[in-house]
DNA sequence: CTGAAGCTTGAAACCGTTTTCATAAATATA
DNA sequence: TATATTTATGAAAACGGTTTCAAGCTTCAG
C-alpha cells in the first residue's frame, strides 16, 4: 500500500543542498540563493513531496492546528459558527480540527483532552457545559476563545449574543403586537442560555406590566417533540393564549405542528416566534418569524480573533446584536 | 502562558525507571513489573502527563487520526453520516479530523491535502466531486472509504444507497397512489446522485406506461429557493399535476411554500414527497413524507469498516436500503 | 550444579522536521 | 590591502516519543 515516503532528505539530495536549506526554502525563514531555491522547488514538485506535519510540529513547537469543539454537529447555530470558523481559516496556514460534544459533558471533556494531546495551538469552544473553573485552567495553557457562551473570568475571550436580550426582544416584539397571554417554551433548564432567555421573557412582561403566569411557561428541550408537548400541555391546562415564544426554532416547529393539530390558526389565532432563524424557518407554512443570531459572522470573528491571539496581538471581540426576521407566523393580537 | 511541558522523561525520573518502561506501561506493549507499573501510573497522574501525539505519531508511524471529509457541514445527510462516524470512533484510540468541502471541488482537494499532510491513517470521504482517478490514486496510498458515492474501480470501498432506487421508489410510491402527472424537481445536474434519482423517476414512469413529459421536470439545486422556482415555473407553463417528487427535503420545503402561496392544498390537490427525511420534515404542516436514507447507520458502518481496514481485516460493506417515512403530505390522487 | 530458555529492563537508535551554531564566502570598511 | 562585518550554508542538536537490541536476572530441565 504505502510506497516509500519521501522526506526532506530526499529533496536535499536531489537538489544537492542540505536539509537545512530545503527547510529554509520551504518556510521562507532565511534568504537562499536563487538557483538553489529553484532546484529545491523543482525537486519538491518532481518528487511530489508532502512535508510530515508531525515532524514539523514536533520540531517547530506549534502544530498549526486550531481545535474547534462543537456542541452538536447538525444543530443549526453550532453548524453556522463552525462554518464561519472554517471559512476564516481557509487559506491560512492553520487548519481546524473538529470534535463534537454530542450534548454530553463527559464527551466534551474527552474531546478537549484529545485536542490537547494533538497539541492544538488554540482552542475555540462553541457553547457547551464545561465548568468555568476548567475553562479558566485551560486558558492558562492555551489561547482559548468561547463562542456563544459567557464566562465571567474570561470575559475578554467570549463572543456571544446576550441571551437575555434575545428573550427580551422576542417577547417585546409580541407585546408590541398587542399580545398579553404569551406562552414561553424554554430550552433545557440546565443550559445557561435557556435561563437567560427566560429571564429576558420575564423582564419584558414585567416592563409591560403583564403579570407572570407560570402556567404559560413550559420547560422544553430544544427539540420538536418538546414543542408539541408544550402546546398540548398548556391547552390541557385550559389556558388561553395568543402567542408563543419558543426558545429555538426546532421547538417552535413542534409547537406549530401541535397548533395545527388542534385547529388553531397561525397567525390569526396565535402568533409564533422562534430563535435561530434556521434555514427551514422561511419555508414553514406560514413562513416563521425568528430571532436571528449572526452565527456565521460570529464564527468568522472567532477565527480572526484566534489568529490575532496566536500572533500575540490584542483582540477585540465585538458585542453581537440580534435582529428579528419578521415573517408571517406573527400578527397583531386578535381583539 | 505555557508552563513547562512535562515529557515522558520527567515521568521516567519521577518513577525511577527508564523512558522505555514508561512507554511500555502507557501502551501495554510489554509486561512490566507491578510496582514499577504503579509507580509510573502514579507519576503520570501526579504530574498530569499528556503524551505528545506528534512525537508518538512520528516515532510510531501512525497518527491514530482518521480524516473525514464532509461535503458541507449543516447539510442533513452529510451531518448524520459524520455523526455516525464520530459515534463509532468514540472510545477507540482513533480520533476523527473533519474537513469541509463547502460544495467546492477545489476546496475539497485542498482538504484532502491537509489531511494527508497530517498523516491521517485512513480517509473517509463523504460524497463530493473529486475525480475517480484521483480517488483511485489516493486509495493506493491510504485506506480509503467512500460514503454516499459509487466509484467503479473502488467498488468494495463504497458505501451508498442506490440513488436510482431512491428515485424509483419515491416515484412508484406516488404512482401507486394513483398519480400520473408527477413533477420532479431534480438536484444539481452535475451531481451524479441527481442524475441517478432522475433516472429512477424515469424508470418508474416507464414501468407504469406513463409517457415522459419534460415540462414536468425542473432542474433544481437542492435548496429552498429552487423548490419555489420549480413550482412557479411549472405552473406558469400551464401544466397540471397532482404530485411532486423533490430530489431532497429542502427543495421539497420550497415547493411546499410555493404551493401554499398558490392556494394549492397539500395533499388534497397535490401530493409531495422529498428525500432525506430530515429532522424538520415531521414538523411541516402537514408533516411531510420523505425517503429516508440510513445516514447515521452508514456513518457507523463506515467507521467500523475503517477500523477493520486498519487492522488489515477483510471488510464487507452491506448494501444499504431505503424506506419511506410516510406522513401526511401524500394522499390518493384526486379523481 | 550447569546450561538453556524466558523475562524484564535500560541504552541507544530512530522517526522527519526546525533551529542553533559555526564556518566559509562575500562584502563593506578603514 | 588588511580587517571587520555581513551573508549563505551545512553539520549537528534538539523535539518527545517508540522500538530494537543486548544484557541481567530468573527459572527450569537435565
Amino acid at each position: 500500500m504505502d510506497q516509500k515516503k519521501i522526506t526532506i532528505q530526499d529533496i536535499a539530495e536531489c537538489a544537492n543542498v542540505s536539509k537545512s536549506t530545503v527547510s529554509r526554502v520551504l518556510n521562507n525563514t532565511t534568504p537562499v540563493d536563487g538557483k538553489k531555491r529553484e532546484a529545491v522547488l523543482r525537486a519538491v514538485k518532481d518528487l511530489n513531496f508532502e512535508p510530515n506535519s508531525f515532524a514539523s510540529g514536533l520540531a517547530g513547537g506549534n502544530s498549526m492546528i486550531i481545535g474547534v469543539q462543537t456542541q452538536k454537529i447538525g444543530s443549526p447555530f453550532y453548524d453556522l459558527v463552525t462554518q464561519g470558523v472554517i471559512h476564516c481559516l481557509t487559506d491560512t496556514r492553520y487548519s481546524p480540527i473538529l470534535v463534537d460534544g454530542v450534548w454530553d459533558k463527559e464527551i466534551e471533556l474527552k474531546g478537549i483532552d484529545t485536542l490537547l494531546r494533538r497539541q492544538v495551538d488554540g482552542l475555540i469552544i462553541i457553547g457547551g457545559d464545561i465548568d468555568q473553573k476548567h475553562l479558566v485552567r485551560l486558558a492558562k495553557k492555551k489561547p482559548i476563545l468561547l463562542v456563544g457562551r459567557e464566562v465571567e473570568e474570561l470575559r475578554d475571550r467570549c463572543l456571544y449574543v446576550d441571551n437575555f436580550d434575545i428573550g427580551y426582544q422576542a417577547t417585546k416584539f409580541l407585546i408590541e403586537l398587542g399580545h398579553r397571554a404569551i406562552v414561553h417554551i424554554t430550552g433545557i433548564k440546565s443550559h445557561q442560555d435557556s435561563v437567560r432567555r427566560l429571564n429576558g421573557y420575564l423582564h419584558a412582561l414585567d416592563e409591560a406590566k403583564i403579570p407572570y403566569d407560570k402556567d404559560l411557561v413550559f420547560e422544553g428541550s430544544f427539540d420538536g417533540p418538546s414543542g408539541v408537548d408544550a402546546i398540548n400541555t398548556i391547552l390541557s391546562r385550559g389556558k388561553k393564549f395568543t402567542a408563543v415564544f419558543a426558545a429555538n426554532d426546532m421547538s417552535a416547529f413542534g409547537a406549530r405542528l401541535a397548533l395545527y393539530r388542534n385547529g388553531i390558526n397561525v397567525p390569526n389565532d396565535v402568533s409564533l416566534i422562534g430563535i435561530d432563524d434556521q434555514a427551514e424557518a422561511p419555508y414553514m407554512t406560514p413562513p416563521m418569524t425568528s430571532v436571528r443570531q449572526p452565527a456565521f459572522k460570529m464564527g468568522v470573528a472567532a477565527g480572526n480573533a484566534m489568529l490575532d491571539l496566536l500572533k500575540h496581538k490584542e483582540i477585540e471581540l465585538p458585542k453581537q446584536s440580534v435582529e428579528i426576521s419578521v415573517r408571517e407566523s406573527t400578527a397583531k393580537a386578535p381583539l
